[in-house]
DNA sequence: ATTCGGCCTTGATGCAGATCAAACCCGCAA
DNA sequence: TTGCGGGTTTGATCTGCATCAAGGCCGAAT
């Protein structure tokens, strides 16, 4: 693994993530010709659901464009977010014929599918894949527990902070920092998504956001475009170790 | 994958919980040989710490004896536990030098440890190892997802009715049920600990356990020694679809 | 121009669980 | 036998967030 330089690779791959993050083409070439055969584009408008819970299903994907998001819900209706998927994100597991989550376009949505099948029969002759796949699935794991942390033991406000953190971090190598280092970003979450993933109501992460907004922490402009003037001082409202994951 | 029969290697593997889960004996007799040769053991007594968040690890291990916890903690001392590692259970991640969480050992613990470069090296030639170190990550995400909700949704009696179950089903396998179908086992954590499992006061778990002990879903005795009548019963105070994962 | 329906904000009130405090249980060592 | 200390229980009070309720904003349809 040591030896593959994937960072080159993500420049002759065309557009589906999935191939430069799982695959080196340097010694790999006819793995990417088998990839390039068993794959195909789904889209779904902003709002629709790709996968319910229980549902069969056949591929595996990556995220092309837009956001999806990953969620549990209760009989009586309570609902916790648990996964969010940004663009070149990994969807649905080898190995299991069903879906475990809702699975939702927050946005309009491409993901790059790959048949299920194949897949697996490539991730068995390879050890590349499986040790990508291994790779991905172990940060999201670290994910999932920095989340746990937060559902756990962190403040309505902490909470809302560290969000606003984590998709600044996510968006900060894509979007620009304006002139004084500002950081500015779009939510791509209403205000009801933001709450199922912090374990708050909606009226709280209301409240929340504008009380960092009346702090200065934030600068908002409309409901969903976000002006972080100083990053420092929203990492110390996350209650967070300031060291931990500095904008990469 | 698919044609090698892990079940019936486990007769034939010793002591070790990896070696049964990550190779099959029918086509990689000479990976066991390997395993084998970088194979060592290490005995922590109950509340040792194994390894500090940000530790140098050289390894990679799975438990063999004992149970151990990952826990998180933020400066000013709140902890939330993210992981309850179980005889079986692995422990580190090839492909990352430091340790993310702190390491606990609750009770005596024995762990059979691997290095970590020759692991390593293991993984890349061979794709089962990979393969199968993919499908047991895959199912610390979903057991993380299912905290995340328990974290983030369920209320206080919720949230002890699901780690009794957890432990229960857990147990299920090797405990036995007593005379008409009664579960009986002993917690394994102190109620500061299923605090920290839980995210609640320790002084919460402790009346939410009298609670449900008062309205008979369980009996105690002593303060470790758990019985439960009626499984299902149980299963209605978690909150949870009924259907889900009965005790296999 | 008006209405409608999502989405969001803000206020008033209630409650689950945190916090503070005291005492209990029990194994163990002196 | 006494005392001690870690783990636990239980009570009294406090508080952060949920809940209930009303209204505002704004883009899209009529």
């Amino acid at each position: 693994m040591a030896h593959h330089d994937l960072q080159t690779v993500s420049h002759e791959c065309g557009d589906c993530p999935i191939r430069h993050r799982a695959v080196c083409a340097r010694c790999e070439t006819d793995e990417l010709q088998r990839l390039e055969q068993i794959k195909y584009y789904r889209s779904y408008q902003a709002g629709q659901t790709v996968i319910w819970s229980g549902d069969r299903m056949d591929f595996v994907a990556s995220v092309v464009t837009g956001i999806a998001t990953l969620t549990q819900t209760m009989e009586d209706g309570r609902r916790q977010m648990v996964g969010l998927l940004l663009p070149s994100d990994f969807v649905g597991r080898p190995g299991r014929p069903t879906a475990a989550y809702d699975v939702t376009a927050t946005t309009d949505l491409v993901m790059c599918c790959f048949r299920k099948k194949p897949f697996e029969d490539l991730m068995s002759t390879t050890p590349h894949v499986a040790q990508r796949l291994l790779e991905m699935t172990l940060d999201e794991l670290d994910a999932a527990r920095e989340w746990m942390l937060l559902l756990g033991r962190k403040t309505a406000r902490e909470k809302i902070a560290s969000l606003l953190a984590i998709i600044a971090r996510r968006d900060a190598h894509l979007k620009l920092k304006s002139a004084k280092g500002a950081i500015v970003f779009d939510l791509p979450l209403t205000r009801e998504e933001m709450a199922d993933y912090l374990g708050l109501t909606l009226e709280t992460v209301s409240r929340q956001v504008s009380a960092l907004k009346r702090d200065g922490v934030i600068e908002l402009e409309g409901k969903r475009h976000v002006i972080v003037p100083d990053f420092d001082r929203l990492i110390e409202e996350t209650g967070d170790d300031s060291d931990g994951g500095y904008l990469v």
